[in-house]
DNA sequence: ACGTCCCGCCAGGGG
DNA sequence: CCCCTGGCGGGACGT
């Protein structure tokens, strides 16, 4: 079992094969003068590219063949490109970033499968993996210490670890989540902010001894690491250790995304809070830079997991960094006595703990409802037709090409990207015709739990609640006003300088209906738009974007021909590390730009994708796709956002009225649709026949001024869903105070309950769909559901809106603060 | 200048 | 005692 070595090219000493000088503890500088036999020459590097992006998944021994797949080398080709220019080799030596320990971790997760099969239990042996990614163990430790946090992986013994994969993820995150809050994260987080807002300049006055004292100490001081059963199989002498610092890190720093409201968390933050939790030391300045760079460490990692995305939370005093969850979201806590997690401590009794394993293997529907799903054919079938509905929602109007300026004009119903995918896409609309019966089981599946549940538990506060859903889009931002009896939101978009006086706190503010003119297109259509929210560098994402489509186009013929799986993904692989260098550079990878084939013939939609980090594009699927998929975040826009009356009145928006918006119909996208009546949107509604994709379709199609009010576009292959609401929306909101802060609006409209991804990846293990589950808000009305962060926000200060790096928006009551309220 | 974070020393401890 | 682990922090790199 174990994974066979691969005939790397040992032979080429590695750059990290320091000479045998003498410099004892600083950083060896940059080799410009490289030494003569250098290994870093282009081909080196063209190697180790190729060999980090081959699958060795299934086949391993494919892979060398795999390994001349011309797009790889074209993949590859274009990394070196530079390099390959430029004659000095010092270009040709691999930069620190190439190095960077994302990077590494991207090559040591392509090894294995995101969701290995029985079959495919996979071992890990250590040095094989520092051999074949040519790195120092050093640094195999600091990836697996995380994953091992995560129960992607469990040490067996020394040098050897199982590969569990995403299979635990849930789980674990769940657990997670559940110690974080008995540890009270949240107040501690809040605490630290309110400290940090009290004497605000004052870098390091601080006694926050008394913030470690009284709330870190108070419970648990000591938090261990947090077991799984059932993946605790560590050989117990391991498992004694008390070196489990960097994993109980990883955990807390986890914990943090998974209890804050707006799921992010800047780095700061976790580390006081890490540091305080720990012991009330004193929090000298060394210690908490150590601590930032250890929770670097973890953050590529968890970035390269797709769990976390790099974001910037913009204060008065400058942005500081932070990270974004953008891993699926958590289910609320369930008593599910299976999923319990136990929190040992770190010594001992594992023995015992071993008992749920099947647990480890098979718990794709961890939540409440625990019917366990059998691949029935016809299951298996319904769920490809909720595949295809959602991949033909993803595949909405999209508008690759512009961005913010947008005119209508500008917005290219048909996006190039779909008619360059013929063969994929066509297959799908086909699958489209659902039968009654189909019909109504996705109505049972979505509409009963989903909506019923958030609707009770979402909406704590009586009153009906009215959202503001603050678009974190660069120049729309849509207000999502709820129906109130319906339930069903509506969403507004607004011009930015329009939201801006949503945003910023004057109580005169008024919303007003957003002329045509100022509705500058569909924020979600395009994907550029999308990283250009969520981005830091919106342009030069933009930049990026447009030229992997192009890129995609022409490898898909290639594509095509190949027909293993293996290949897919290995293509899809060799794109990630593609886009992962291209975040590199610009930091957001753009789209995603590639495209699984799997052998059924489907594309899978990315889960992350979904989950509207664009970032997560680049994962693994889609090349053209990820534009496509970008109308999910769109579709987010129907949605509900929880809103107490008070909260409401802070915000001072007063009545809205949504004015129908001239209608732009492009022929291209939905001529064809027949047009319904439109009466109910709300998907909710059990009486509605409609497909809850396609009310959310029309809804914003309607309000996006594509369509007219009245109208109601069918499901259509071509633009019909709306994907819905698994995709949440930033919003701004206060939880408990006035302040609008970053948020999450969760949509009640859910085209299909979350566990259906999770069927959906067991089906698709290369394309594992994060559980998603649309009514998991609970105390936090604005928790996001499935993922994502749509793109919607602006920030808002006292100079006006801005785009903030992650796309939200930020209402600053004086200060701006991302993470929590 | 600062944010990031690579590098590798060296201590702990298992085998 | 060797070597795996992994805490730790200097200081290099990137912007």
């Amino acid at each position: 079992l174990k994974t066979p070595l691969k005939p790397a090219a040992a032979s080429q000493p590695v750059l990290t094969e320091r000479q045998p000088d003498c410099q004892p503890l600083s950083t060896p500088p940059k080799p410009k003068d490289t030494p003569p036999a250098d290994p870093w020459t282009p081909t080196s590097n063209l190697k180790m590219l190729i060999s980090a992006a081959s699958p060795e998944i299934r086949s391993r021994e494919q892979r060398k063949q795999l390994s001349d797949s011309s797009a790889e080398v074209l993949q590859a080709k274009h990394c070196l490109q530079e390099h390959l220019l430029g004659d000095e080799y010092e270009k040709s030596q691999p930069s620190r970033k190439e190095k960077s320990l994302g990077l590494l971790c991207h090559k040591f997760l392509a090894r294995y499968p995101d969701y290995p099969s029985a079959a495919q239990k996979s071992y890990i042996c250590l040095d094989e993996v520092t051999e074949e990614l040519h790195v120092e163990r050093r640094r195999i430790y600091d990836i697996v210490n995380v994953l091992e946090s995560l129960h992607m992986v469990s040490r067996l013994a020394r040098n050897r670890y199982i590969w569990h994969g995403r299979h635990n993820l849930p789980q674990t995150l769940q657990a997670l989540k559940k110690v974080g809050e008995e540890n009270k994260y949240i107040q501690q987080i809040q605490m630290i902010k309110k400290r940090e807002y009290e004497h605000e300049f004052d870098p390091d006055g601080e006694r926050k001894e008394e913030m470690a004292s009284s709330l870190g100490s108070s419970e648990q001081s000591e938090m261990p690491f947090v077991e799984l059963p059932g993946v605790e199989f560590r050989a117990a002498s391991v498992n004694g250790r008390k070196y489990k610092s960097l994993r109980v890190m990883s955990q807390k720093f986890v914990m943090l995304f998974l209890v804050s409201t707006p799921q992010i968390v800047s780095l700061e933050v976790a580390a006081k809070i890490l540091i305080g939790e720990d012991q009330l030391e004193d929090l000298d300045k060394s210690k908490f830079k150590t601590k930032i760079r250890r929770l670097y460490d973890i953050a590529n990692v968890l970035s390269s997991l797709k769990l976390i995305k790099k974001v910037h939370v913009t204060e008065e005093r400058g942005r500081k960094p932070a990270f974004k969850w953008t891993g699926p979201e958590v289910l609320p806590n369930i008593q599910d006595t299976k999923l319990e997690a136990t929190t040992t401590t770190c010594s001992p009794p594992i023995s015992e703990s071993i008992p749920s394993k099947e647990h480890c293997s098979k718990n794709l529907f961890p939540s409440k409802g625990k019917q366990n799903f059998t691949r029935h054919s016809s299951l298996i079938k319904l769920v490809k037709s909720i595949e295809n509905d959602r991949r033909k929602i993803q595949s909405a109007p999209t508008s690759p090409v512009k961005i913010s300026t947008s005119t209508y004009q500008s917005l290219p119903v048909f996006p190039s990207t779909i008619a360059q995918l013929p063969a994929i896409t066509k297959p799908q609309l086909e699958g489209q015709s659902k039968t009654a019966e189909e019909m109504q089981m996705k109505r049972d599946l979505s509409s009963p739990e989903a909506v019923a549940k958030a609707e009770a538990s979402e909406q704590p506060a009586p009153s009906q609640p009215l959202g503001v859903c603050p678009a974190s889009h660069s120049s729309v931002s849509p207000v999502i006003l709820p129906h109130p009896h319906s339930g069903v939101s509506y969403a507004i978009y607004l011009h930015p300088s329009q939201a801006h006086t949503v945003t910023t706190y004057s109580p005169g503010f008024m919303l007003q209906p957003l002329p045509c003119a100022n509705v500058t297109g569909i924020k979600s259509s395009n994907s550029k738009v999308l990283n250009k929210i969520t981005t830091e560098e919106g342009d030069n994402q933009i930049a990026t974007a447009e030229p992997t489509k192009p890129l995609a186009a022409e490898e898909r013929p290639e594509m095509k021909s190949e027909t293993s799986s293996q290949r897919c993904l290995k293509r899809s692989q060799a794109l990630q590390e593609n886009n992962l260098i291209k975040r590199h550079k610009s930091d957001e990878e753009s789209l995603g730009t590639s495209l699984t084939f799997f052998p059924s013939g489907y594309l899978i939609p990315l889960t992350h994708c979904t989950h509207g980090n664009k970032a997560d594009c680049s994962n693994k699927e889609k090349a053209g796709m990820c534009s496509l998929q970008h109308p999910t975040y769109s579709s987010s826009v129907t949605g509900v956002i929880p809103m107490t009356a008070s909260e409401l009145k802070t915000v001072n928006i007063p009545a809205f009225h949504i004015t129908p918006l001239n209608i732009m119909l492009s022929p291209n996208s939905i001529a064809a649709a027949p047009v319904l009546s439109n009466s109910c949107l709300n998907s909710s509604n059990a009486s509605s026949a409609q497909n809850p994709s396609s009310s959310a379709l029309n809804f914003m199609l309607q309000h996006i001024g594509l369509i007219p009010a009245g109208v109601q576009v069918p499901a259509n292959p071509v633009l019909q869903h709306v994907p819905a609401s698994s995709q949440p929306e930033n919003i701004s909101h206060s939880s408990g105070n006035t302040n609008l802060q970053e948020g999450k609006v969760r949509t009640n409209i859910a085209p299909w309950p979350w566990w259906v991804d999770n069927f959906l990846s067991s089906l698709q293990p290369s394309a594992p769909k994060e559980p998603q589950e649309p009514q998991a808000v609970t105390e936090n009305f604005f928790r996001t559901p499935g993922g994502p962060n749509s793109g919607f926000s602006l920030s808002a200060n006292s100079d006006g809106p801005e785009r903030t790096s992650q796309g939200t928006l930020y209402i600053p009551q004086r200060k701006l603060e991302v993470s929590e309220d």
